[in-house]
RNA sequence: GGUCGGUUUGCCGAGUGGCUAGGCGACGGUCUGCAAAACCGUUUACACCAGUUCGAAUCUGGUACCGACCUCCA
């Protein structure tokens, strides 16, 4: 029972055993941004959750096909402009050119957190026969109905037969129209106020568009979420991803046009990441309550002291469950820094430690071995990476008193050894996705430069000239070089 | 106003009906020429008020506060 994965699903409300549609494969689709400006911190997160859970259920051998999308029409602003051609027209360049230029920006941010790319990363604008064709599907079924050239889902006929709409984000559909205000534009268009534009007409302004049966026009911003899962994954598979802002009305919708297209509903699971706060709050660009990822990286931003690499941000998601908002404070990401090079010198430490070969089953070697155990069910329930992590810093403490001779390796036995050495680096570097910033700046000319100037102040040290001595470590440390004068001699390592 | 979620030790954050998560910080120690680093140890909290229970921070109800969402030409 511990050694299943159970994920929560949030359309059962529940945590639920995963098990795929078809064995041992399993497609999972997820919300991916809208290329109109850089990619926002939050997006970040919600991109690094799914990453590890992409590579949890690698780990676990399934065969996966990963599609997330990139949104480069539809998506719309207060105003009804599209975002893409808005901000396209304040930079001067063409839509699409814009469109490249943030899809670049983004998959280099998504390089840096060290992700995995997905499978396929499908375009909405590459997609627009396709979504005509739905639009079509779902007018035939009788879900939707055309008004001066656009098109809406019926959501009143679809609840009438389905009974589901509203069930993911909780909401009843009588509620919704209560809720309406006077002062929407063109809500006479539609039947209902909880319908929605599946295709739209397009003004005289309006650059991105194109023809169809209907109008001139462009797609509703839900339509290419499950014209692109349905296509690349099938009607019905297995994980629906994205942000918890998205539960409505962008899921909402999307299920109510597969079903009303298919018949069936698009996932069997629904996984949503939570928000990130700073300082307590929502991040918003209006407030100035927000930070870019690079302005955390060079610290250039009055929220932060100092800047902190990619990684130890990363190391700070791991630490909250994706489905609890987090909060980042400079003081939390100053931990999250102690942390995470802790967690690195251990790796570094266990990849010069052999076992000698005999050792007995002691009370620790059992602890060690149900630490291990623990490690793999605290991912297997929900992927609680928080729980996981805490785990592998216990790994760390074995490594540590091994290293320390606070623990003999006879205490241990060279299987249960060679189980924590596996299992560390599976967690820290495969599935977690943390890699070593600072191992890999090294070069040989650095460090027999810093050889030379250890040999030269441990000569001043056996003169008992403190004064060179000091001199020597204060101008290193000054520079990023920190010295350790330990028992087998003086070391040393980047900070 | 509606829906959903949250309130955990100095900070960040897991979790469980009885069994000190973890990271950081602080304090003490080991090591050291002195440091730093590292390591070891200590640091026992769960918003408030009721209720259920042998026992609740964990379940139930209420209160307060916080957050997200509330539609796509708003």
């Amino acid at each position: 029972m511990k050694n299943k994965l159970t994920v929560y699903n949030s359309k059962a409300r529940k945590k639920e055993i995963f098990e795929p549609i078809h064995e041992g494969r399993v497609g999972m689709y997820v919300c991916g941004p809208t290329v109109y400006s850089e990619v926002h911190l939050g997006n970040v997160r919600t991109f690094v959750s799914f990453d590890i859970i992409y590579r949890y259920l690698l780990h676990l051998g399934y065969k996966v096909r990963y599609v997330r999308n990139i949104t480069d029409v539809g998506h719309l602003t207060d105003g009804g402009e599209d975002k893409v051609s808005a901000r396209a027209k304040l930079e001067q360049l063409e839509p699409m050119e814009l469109v490249q230029k943030y899809s670049n920006m983004f998959h280099e941010m998504m390089a840096i957190f060290n992700t995995k790319s997905p499978s396929v990363e499908p375009r909405a604008t590459g997609h627009l026969i396709e979504q005509i064709e739905m639009v079509k599907d779902i007018l035939d079924n009788g879900f939707a109905y055309e008004q001066n050239g656009s098109v809406y889902f019926d959501t009143l006929k679809f609840n009438d037969k389905y009974k589901s709409y509203g069930q993911l984000s909780g909401r009843k559909i009588d509620e919704l129209f209560s809720e309406t205000r006077d002062d929407l534009k063109n809500q006479d268009e539609k039947h209902h106020p909880s319908d929605f534009a599946i295709w739209m007409k397009a003004s005289d302004e309006h650059i991105m568009k194109w023809n169809s049966p209907w109008s001139v026009g462009f797609p509703g911003w839900h339509l290419e979420c499950s014209v692109m899962s349905t296509k690349y994954l099938g009607k019905t598979f297995d994980i629906h991803g994205g942000g918890n802002d998205l539960k409505f009305p962008h899921h909402e919708n999307e299920i109510a046009q597969n079903i009303g297209c298919t018949g069936v509903e698009p996932a069997k699971y629904w996984l949503h990441s939570n928000m990130l706060l700073m300082n307590g709050k929502k991040m918003s660009k209006s407030d100035g309550n927000t930070i870019s990822p690079y302005e955390l990286f060079t610290g250039d931003s009055p929220h932060v002291s100092k800047g902190y690499s990619p990684m130890v941000v990363k190391f700070f998601m791991l630490q909250s469950h994706y489905r609890s908002t987090m909060d980042l404070t400079d003081q939390a990401l100053q931990a999250a820094e102690k942390g995470y090079s802790k967690l690195m010198e251990a790796a570094k430490a266990l990849d010069k430690m052999q076992h000698p070969g005999n050792g007995n089953e002691t009370e620790n070697n059992k602890k060690l071995l149900t630490t291990i155990d623990n490690i793999i069910s605290d991912m297997n329930d929900d992927f609680n990476t928080p729980k996981a992590l805490a785990g592998v810093f216990e790994l760390v403490n074995f490594i540590n008193k091994l290293k320390d001779g606070h623990l003999k390796y006879s205490d241990i036995t060279n299987e249960a050894f060679e189980k924590l050495k596996e299992t560390f680096n599976q967690f820290v570097f495969d599935i977690f996705g943390l890699k070593d910033e600072v191992g890999s700046q090294e070069d040989g000319l650095f460090d027999g430069m810093a050889e030379l100037l250890i040999t030269i102040r441990n000569e001043a040290r056996a003169k008992k000239d403190w004064a060179t001595s000091d001199l020597i470590r204060d101008k290193l440390l000054e520079i990023g070089v920190q010295l350790k004068d330990g028992k087998d001699g003086t070391s040393w390592s980047r900070i």
